[in-house]
DNA sequence: TATTGTTATACTCTATAACTATA
DNA sequence: TATAGTTATAGAGTATAACAATA
C-alpha cells in the first residue's frame, strides 16, 4: 500500500461514513423487519403505521413524501393496512380529492405493541454504547437528519420534521 | 391524536430511529452519487476502490462481506473498474482459486481525486452541525458501526472491521 | 390546467441456482 | 467434499406513464 493513501485517513473520519451509517441502517433494519413480521410490508408499514399514529391524520402523498416512498407504491400499501383494520381512508371535506390516513384503535393498540417490540431490539442494537454515547448520537443524528430534511430539494418548502404533516393539513383548509 | 399515542414518544428518540438514519444515508448517496458520476456503478464503485485502495488486497468475497454485497455482483462491478483501469484481478499464488483485487496506479490517482469530492459533499453534509457535535455524532457512530459489523451473525469469526480483510490474507497462506 | 390518488407497465436491482476451477 | 469465482435466471422492489376525479 502506498503512503499517499495513508494520509487520507487523516480527514473526516467520512472515507467510510458510507459504510458506517449502511451497517447501522442495515442492522435496525433487519433486527425491525423480524421484530414487526406480522405486519405488512414490514418496517415500512410500521414507519407509515407509526406516523399515522402519532400526528394529525396525514394525506398519502404527505406520507410518501416524508418518508421518501414513491406515491405510486402507497396505495398497495395502505390497502394492506386498511385490509388489517389498522388504518381507514377518510375523504378530506375540505378538498375531495385527499384521502387522510387515521389510525383505528385497533391500529392503536398494534402500533402500541409493535412499538415496545421495536424499542426492544433498539435498545440491543445500541447495547454496545453507554447511555452517554448513546444519548450523543441519537441526539446529534436527529439534529442532522432534521437538519437535512428541511433541505430537501426535492422536498416542497418545508421546514422542520412534522411540519410536512402539519403543512398539507394548512395547504388542505386554505 | 390519542393520549396514550402520545406517551411513546418519551421513550428512546428511536421511534423514528430508522427515519433518522435513512435521511442522512440517502443523503449521503444522492450526493456522493453526483460526486463519483464518472466511476462506474458510483457510490458502489467508490467504495470498492476506496477499499481496494486503502487495503492489502482483499479477495472478492472479502470485499463483498465487508461491504455486504452479494458476491454475484462483484463481477460485474470489477470487470467494470478493471475495464477502466483502476483496479485488477491477481490470481493468489498460494490459492489459485482466489482473486486479490489490487489498485493500479491510475486508481490511485482517480481515488485521490475522488476522495477529494467526496470529503467536500461530506463537509457540505454536516455543514449544520458544528465541530463539537460533528466529530461527537462520528465518533459515536463509527464505535456503534464497529460493534455491530463484529456481531453481524451472518458473518464468519471477524472481530473488527479490517480483520475481515485481515483474516482473508491469513485464511488463504495457511 | 394542475393535483390527488390509482393502475398498469417497464425497468433495475437483488437473490437463487447451477457451473468451473481449484483445494 | 468444500470453496472462490462466474454466469444465467427469476424475483422483489422501484420508477415511468397514463388515467379518473376533483380543484
Amino acid at each position: 500500500m502506498t503512503e499517499s493513501l495513508r494520509r487520507q485517513e487523516a480527514g473526516i473520519p467520512g472515507s467510510d461514513l458510507g459504510w458506517t451509517l449502511g451497517v447501522i441502517l442495515r442492522r435496525w433494519h433487519e433486527q425491525v423487519e423480524l421484530a414487526v413480521a406480522d405486519l405488512p410490508n414490514g418496517p415500512r408499514g410500521y414507519q407509515i403505521l407509526s406516523t399515522v399514529g402519532h400526528n394529525d391524520p396525514p394525506t398519502q402523498s404527505g406520507l410518501a413524501k416524508h418518508l421518501n416512498i414513491d406515491k405510486t407504491v402507497m396505495p398497495y400499501i395502505i390497502d394492506a393496512l386498511e385490509k388489517e383494520g389498522l388504518v381507514r381512508r377518510v375523504t378530506d371535506t375540505r378538498d375531495r380529492r385527499v384521502r387522510r390516513i387515521e389510525i383505528t384503535a385497533k391500529g392503536v393498540r398494534t402500533l402500541s405493541k409493535l412499538e415496545a417490540k421495536v424499542h426492544e431490539v433498539e435498545e440491543l442494537l445500541f447495547q454496545g454504547l453507554d447511555s452517554n454515547q448513546r444519548s450523543s448520537f441519537l441526539e446529534q443524528a436527529a439534529r442532522l437528519a432534521g437538519l437535512i430534511h428541511s433541505n430537501e430539494p426535492n422536498l416542497d418548502p418545508c421546514i422542520a420534521v412534522m411540519d410536512v404533516l402539519v403543512e398539507d393539513s394548512l395547504a388542505a383548509s386554505e
